[in-house]
DNA sequence: TTGTCAACTGTCAGTGGCTGACACTAACGT
DNA sequence: ACGTTAGTGTCAGCCACTGACAGTTGACAA
């Protein structure tokens, strides 16, 4: 009784939770202010005071801690996008998953982690050439991913079909040159990416509300 | 005179070329039969008998080894692309780079390490993680070289005009897929490879061969 | 030819990411 | 209260990579 809903979860998983998340904090300061490169693992253990061995029982690389928000955010769209309603158009899909993932992550990523704290980690990826290679790796799995869902929602197969891929291709398309071109401007705000992306998708919507039901390869086209 | 055209460059700066083309074949060897992180420097350090520092002294890293035949093929493309006739269209240009590019290249590789090693490298590299993401980040670098060179012959602007990027994008991205599926067939030999670029390209011609000195977006273009 | 210079190489010592093995402590279930 | 087990620290070690210094050997001029 001296504590609220502590019980529901042990103390064990708790200090678990607490060492982690302080790691992770920790980790992305000092990427972000000195640099990726020039933060070894044992200043964030010596800050953290654990000892090295147990950062690598929670991050299996420097690099995944860098990612771990990142990884966080696209497993929430991937939630989303799993639960969103069969009616909804490839493009309306993604789109929505989107939106709601943007609320549904904001609440889970502060309770760990601060949203400014994120969004400075979002540029220090895209400005470190190591972590660019693995970015890069990390979204063509993503797009992999995606595709292959919307292709089980309309009933097409990836490989046969390209339509899957193409407008994930776009789509992804879309949101990293939003991501790279809130990172040069001025206002960092979440807000301003929410609405950047908006606009962006709205270019794009067009282009892929078609339905996809009907075959379209070949011959077997239609005048749609 | 005991030489034919060895008095054209010094003993040295042949010695030098020895080593360095032991290095890149022995370590091609190793990396291709027991996998890349298998492979340690003094396994390969070893096997030419030179020391662990003289390799770095060629190769900055490890992975730069892995793509040093990469990286030559890719100049040779650059190179083709820089010499071609400014009349030639973005899309002639590229291919017709491609395909002078093969001749030059396969010389000048096969003096180095035999083509059959190039290919089983390139393989590994597409199933190595690790390399994987190298790849793709030099593959973006490349991309926007390619559209900045394209641009300029047409006296574009790569920030305001995206007709540069998208066409190299889908060049490129014809060009990945092709040695992904020549990857995964069973013919691996170079003249597959080749006619089966030429093929994919061949579908891709049409859509990119208009004449880009007119403007087509916005109004602010000039006539020129 | 010889001696000086510069380039190339080897050795050594050290850093940082990462791993396996083992012992210890503390939360957990009974 | 007590055995179990998950989480942690310690230690020893591998591997990629680097700086510093010294030795060797082509290059080039006197």
């Amino acid at each position: 009784m001296t504590s609220g809903q502590n019980t529901t979860i042990g103390l064990r998983a708790r200090k678990k939770r607490r060492t982690r998340d302080a790691l992770l904090r920790v980790a992305l300061e000092l990427f972000t202010t000195q640099g990726y490169e020039q933060t070894t693992i044992d200043e964030i253990t010596d800050a953290v005071e654990v000892s090295q061995r147990t950062f690598f029982r929670y991050f299996a690389s420097k690099e995944e801690a860098a990612f771990a928000v990142v990884d966080m955010v696209e497993n929430k769209f991937l939630d989303s996008l799993r639960a969103r309603p069969a009616e909804e158009t490839p493009f309306e899909a993604m789109r929505n998953a989107v939106e709601s993932a943007w609320d549904s992550v904001s609440e889970a990523l502060e309770a760990v982690v601060p949203v400014e704290l994120y969004m400075r980690t979002y540029l220090l990826i895209e400005s470190t050439p190591a972590l660019v290679a693995v970015h890069l790796r990390r979204t063509a799995e993503l797009e992999e991913e995606v595709a292959q869902l919307i292709a089980d929602r309309e009933g097409l197969d990836v490989n046969t079909d390209p339509r899957p891929r193409v407008a994930v291709a776009s789509f992804t398309g879309v949101m990293r040159v939003t991501g790279k071109i809130w990172g040069r401007g001025r206002v960092a705000s979440v807000e301003a990416l929410q609405e950047m992306t908006r606009a962006y998708l709205d270019h794009l919507g067009p282009a892929l509300a078609g339905d996809w039901r009907t075959p379209v390869c070949d011959k077997d086209r239609r005048p749609a």
